[in-house]
DNA sequence: ACACTAGTTTAGAATCATTATAATCTACTC
DNA sequence: GAGTAGATTATAATGATTCTAAACTAGTGT
């Protein structure tokens, strides 16, 4: 089965046609050994390095697809733009606010975090941890 | 001493000038027995109401200079808008993405957080926990 | 294969938060 | 009171994101 296929499958298993656009998106994203994150804005410039003519609106339209569909997963960071990650599982950040440079923390590298208050009617649906860094010295 | 003097003093000591503005400012978000959570355009609509004619930019200004003194803190939360807290001290958050309000956790409402990793020629600045929450049936 | 339809892509316009500009104003110093 | 550095202001500019509506295409049924 080529990599396209492993593609078209999983975006037709998720209700999304497998377009040209989806299934060049989904390869760069997802056909690599690392996850890694990114800005629509670094996704274009890196799609149109390969020349994939995509259009932003689609690029757009895609990321937010693939999010809701649980394939990416959107940073908490207060910035002028959105971070992806392509790292699904669950994880933290280290955020090096000078250079906009996010850096995983697995979810060993933080001891169990305990919520010791309730919200009556609510239900926690995540913990995200953002460990800000700069130069030591 | 009036409040207001309380504020000229505070302003001029961290080498702000005391504006009528900043004064005003000053007043509406720390002359209170609770802190609050608010964004750019509720101040200026909270401030509107109060009939004081303050200029958009001039509020980005002061909530800018504030949060550079550390009389404010900028919450990281992925939203269109910034959201400020006037709690500057050690906490964290409750966040509920449908209705966008945000609910202080206390230090002891959060247990202690390890990071197990480090980066050579970092420190850690702060660590921020936001705990997304949503109707619980 | 062909046509139909709902879903998708697209370029460009619109929106909205935020920042920049440059003219006017004002707090502080002498 | 005059001079000046710092503030305020209205407005324009910017930039990320969303909207629009026309053109395109994948999937379905014939």
């Amino acid at each position: 089965m080529s990599n396209n296929d492993i593609f078209i499958k999983k975006l037709r298993s998720s209700g999304l046609r497998p377009t040209k656009q989806r299934i060049e998106i989904s390869k760069f994203l997802f056909d690599r050994v690392k996850t890694f994150h990114f800005t629509i804005n670094s996704l274009n410039n890196d799609l149109k390095k390969k020349n994939h003519k995509i259009s932003l609106a689609t690029i757009y339209n895609t990321i937010h697809a693939f999010r809701k569909k649980g394939y990416l997963k959107q940073i908490s960071i207060n910035t002028d733009k959105s971070y992806f990650d392509t790292n699904v599982t669950n994880h933290h950040h280290f955020f090096n606010e000078k250079t906009k440079e996010l850096i995983d923390l697995s979810n060993d590298d933080v001891g169990y975090v305990k919520i010791n208050k309730t919200i009556p009617g609510k239900k926690i649906n995540s913990i995200e941890i953002l460990v800000k860094i700069a130069n030591s010295n």
